[in-house]
RNA sequence: GGCGCCGUGGCCAAGCGGUAAGGCAGAGGACUGCAAAUCCUUUAUCCCCGGUUCGAAUCCGGGCGGCGCCUCCA
């Protein structure tokens, strides 16, 4: 069995093969850094960390990259509004999107361009084309690319050029295109540009790039013609990467993505969420009510990146559980009593099972919902198992811990868990010190004491477990 | 108008022709001083109607109902 995907262009889940065996380079399309992102962002992000991660899980040599986009027409107008230049409005909001996909669990990728640091690539790139005339210098000071000098124009869309509605995308009249339908590479720099540093100097005199143009010429630049995998949101596909393969393509020559992957967007609370609606909900906004960053990842990654997924609270409150159920699992594991001498068991059996069915689920076109089946699935059977052993030999032990661990490895639930849920040495201190009163109570068989204590942790979040090997306490919710 | 997606138990969600994964919630039971955790048991014929097939949630046709893109958007 080997990996699948699906990919928009042929619309069909093909077998995946990178241009260079045994390596992967991969292009996500990145925020733009104008504004906080919000949790449909995420539901991106996160499976772009699904496909990163589970690559690498693979055994790929994996190059990814994700652009960071800190000039367009967005970060203009709000850097204008703010009177800061781009770079004072963008950094903070780089910096927030970095530390909350950390939050998340997302792994780093290994570059994160941004725009305005390739302008002058980006202007070779426009000279390249006006000279092998895909694209011409209009008398507005802007650079157009021509749709026409690309047959495959429309392709990965699926769309016939000569139905779109001309005319829906822009205001004829304020364009000095040839074709109301051909798109900018190099806009002419406005006032407001100016203002805020958005302009730079070009053969066609001051101007700025256009949005589409960026990720060909930092994709490009950072791996090459061809990328394996190209990742963005479902919105993107027309007309952003439907530009970029013109662009490119023609600029280089060489077909510029054998996959392309796009994620179907998030819905909050039964609505697509839209700034008209007031509906967009970021992640600060959740941790702040409450709800720890492995529910989130949970509940993000629990459906088929191109199926609905509609993000409620109701959900936060499932995804904490079942995360629960998963920590819970593991710190069993940890601590069951291990005798070597103890008769053999299924754990390995089941730890090679889980991972086959794990490994095949990611293979069809990572089906993280399918994937987590799998890990509870261990984890039922496992339990059972445990159960009716008083002992488990610490090799079988080891196998079903490591199981466990290789697949949150691609899952990242326990991980995000473990870092978000640490508990501080203050509170540690002030819970050991009850336990310690309430052991001292129950050794007495003065139980309502006992229970009034562990209704007094309970209302600080922490769940006490009276188990054979002793008590136990967790954080919980 | 063009292109496309979806409709599975109370909620979420897999399934890609062979008689319905998993999570959450609920009920009953075991265990427990009581709980918690865990285990066991329990809850669906897959929007409707036709068709293809030995056999369909899965394929085809029609209908009903949601939704997306075609314009900045992950």
């Amino acid at each position: 069995m080997s990996l699948k995907v699906y990919n928009t262009a042929t619309r069909s889940v093909d077998e995946f093969e990178p241009l260079e065996q045994g390596r992967v380079r991969v292009y996500a399309c990145g925020p733009t850094i104008y504004d906080h992102a919000h949790i449909g962002n995420f539901r991106s992000f996160l499976f772009f960390d699904l496909v990163h991660r589970y690559l690498e899980w693979c055994d790929y040599e994996v190059c990814f990259v994700m652009n960071l986009t800190d000039v367009d027409d967005k970060v203009i107008e709000a850097a204008s509004r703010e009177s800061v230049s781009l770079e004072e409005h963008t950094r903070p909001f780089g910096e927030v999107f970095l530390a909350d996909s950390t939050v998340l669990g997302i792994r780093p990728a290994d570059v994160y361009p941004r725009a305005t640091k390739y302008i002058e690539r980006m202007v070779d790139f426009i000279k390249r084309l006006v000279a092998s005339e895909n694209a011409y210098s209009a008398d507005d000071g802007a650079v157009y690319f021509a749709i026409d000098s690309f047959s495959a124009y429309g392709k990965l869309k699926g769309i016939d050029t000569s139905t779109l509605k001309v005319g829906a995308r822009v205001d004829h009249d304020e364009y000095d295109k040839e074709d109301a339908r051909d798109f900018a590479l190099w806009k002419a720099a406005t006032e407001e540009d100016e203002t805020v540093g958005a302009a730079w100097n070009s053969p066609w005199g001051r101007g700025r790039p256009g949005w589409h143009l960026e990720c060909s010429v930092m994709s490009v630049t950072e791996l090459g013609d061809t990328l394996d995998m190209h990742l963005g949101g479902e919105d993107l596909i027309f007309p952003h990467h439907e530009n970029e393969i013109a662009q490119s393509e023609a600029a280089t020559g060489q077909p510029f993505v054998r996959n392309w992957l796009h994620v179907k967007h998030l819905f909050v609370e039964g609505q697509k969420m839209s700034k008209s609606l007031g509906n967009f909900v970021t992640l600060r906004e959740l941790l702040d009510e409450g709800y720890d960053p492995a529910s989130i990842r949970h509940l993000l990654i629990s459906s088929h990146y191109r199926g609905e997924l509609n993000f409620t609270r109701q959900g936060l409150q499932a995804s904490a559980s079942a995360v629960q159920r998963l920590l819970d699992f593991e710190h069993r594991l940890e601590e069951v009593p291990i005798n070597d001498l103890a008769e053999e068991s299924q754990l390995p059996d089941l730890a090679r099972s889980a991972l086959d069915s794990f490994k095949m689920a990611m293979d069809n076109d990572f089906n993280s919902a399918d994937a987590l089946a799998a890990i509870f699935i261990l984890v039922s059977e496992v339990n059972a198992e445990l159960d009716l052993r008083p002992a488990v030999i610490g090799a079988d032990r080891d196998q079903a811990l490591n199981a466990l661990r290789s697949m949150d490895g691609v899952l990242g639930l326990l991980e995000v868990a473990h870092t978000s849920r640490v508990v501080d040495d203050e509170v540690t201190a002030w819970v050991e010190r009850k336990l310690e009163e309430r052991a001292n109570a129950r050794a007495n068989g003065e139980y309502a004491a006992a229970d009034v204590i562990r209704k007094e942790l309970e209302e600080r979040g922490i769940l006490v477990e009276d188990g054979p090997a002793g008590t136990r306490w967790k954080v919980v919710g």
